[in-house]
DNA sequence: GGCGCGATGTAAAAGTTCTTCACATGGAGT
DNA sequence: ACTCCATGTGAAGAACTTTTACATCGCGCC
């Protein structure tokens, strides 16, 4: 089982690591055809095994895409957690960091992207992709709920509704403009930018204190 | 040879009419399971013709899924305007109807929404495709700029960062919440009020004028 | 050290779908 | 009425899916 990680070259009769090179596998091909322009069959030619090994793992390919979406959540939060970074320096700063680094994953992971939000995977198909997506917002809904404590008490807006509106124009962006793939519009500038202006524009309507941000 | 499946009348040899009933078939299709959910096989059997007679009318699946979202973004852009009905009676009321309107478009049209959006279409593939999103956000980039005439000409923000803003978030919305789809996340409110307290939020934060709105 | 068992992978096969090909049909225009 | 040609059919080969019986290997157990 120690036998290389790295997926191409014959290994004798296991390969040893299917798993992973299936998902890998999904990964590559989801980032060159889209979540539906790969199969089963795709993915077991390219781990260099017969098209019957992937049902040991999976039990057909909707569960390696949830699979893969449920990795790609677990990514997703670390990502936004590590780039939050507990709210330091300051909670402004720190939000604004976690935008971008929103919107970079949705950029460099598109095939974690697509699975997780565009394949049609069903969330509830497996609690524990719930759960992944879950503990994602949670990261997006602690760092509201610091944002929203800046706030004079009287007049505070929902936290929960604070991190539905910032994940639904964060996503919105991504979806429509975030990558530079074919299928997306082209924008007038950087998408990070759009993002922070829009951030901004919000927090500025929720009567946050100015002079907080750190430019 | 089964003629009339779906009560579209038996019609001989020839449909008749194939061309819009595979754009019907695409649309019960991808309702059914998704933009992935289809083969150009379904779309032929639920039209009552041979597998091949598709390839009459579209090069494959790709050039029959791009059709249906060029027809979506017609319908869609004609829903949209016919919401803002120029700005009457006043531009905010309207906007906020057109924004409702987005959402309904999304729930009640969720195939045209998929397609349009989600299916990974190439915009480019088709000139007449582009040209009808363009129509589309022509609309909202129209209202954009009245709501943003209704503000003091210094410090006006620019119109089409503010359309990009507001497609963004109801784009956002409509996408991760909008349908009851088993692939959504379940939400604590409707969407409608999401998007309403989202763009109130937005609006001030521009420093639109209060008391225009028509509760 | 050897045995056997469970996990993992293969080969083959049946059923379905994709796509193209030659051919059939019938409506439109002369 | 005849011819053209757009439109639809059936058949065929290739690919995908999924199951089943079988092969191989690692690992625990004596």
């Amino acid at each position: 089982m120690t036998w290389g990680k790295h997926g191409h070259g014959p290994r004798g009769y296991h390969h040893g690591n299917l798993k992973e090179a299936l998902v890998r596998a999904a990964l590559e091909l989801i980032a060159e055809k889209g979540p539906a322009g790969f199969t089963f069959a795709d993915a077991a030619r390219w781990a260099g095994v017969s098209p019957a090994a992937p049902y040991r793992h999976y039990r057909d390919r909707d569960a390696l895409l949830a699979d893969v979406a449920k990795r790609g959540f677990d990514e997703f939060a670390a990502a936004l957690a590590n780039a939050w970074n507990d709210g330091r320096p300051d909670p402004m700063s720190a939000f604004d960091r976690m935008g971008k680094a929103y919107l970079a994953f949705a950029r460099t992971e598109p095939a974690y992207y697509s699975a997780m939000f565009e394949a049609g995977v069903p969330v509830d198909s497996d609690p524990e992709l719930r759960d992944a997506g879950e503990r994602a917002f949670g990261i997006l809904r602690g760092a509201a709920e610091r944002l929203v404590a800046l706030m004079p008490a009287q007049g505070r807006p929902p936290a929960l509704m604070v991190a539905l509106h910032i994940w639904s124009m964060t996503h919105g962006i991504a979806s429509l403009f975030g990558r530079g793939d074919a299928a997306r519009r082209a924008l007038p500038m950087a998408p990070e930018e759009l993002l922070e202006a829009a951030v901004l524009v919000y927090l500025r309507g929720l009567g946050l204190p100015e002079g907080t941000t750190t430019g």
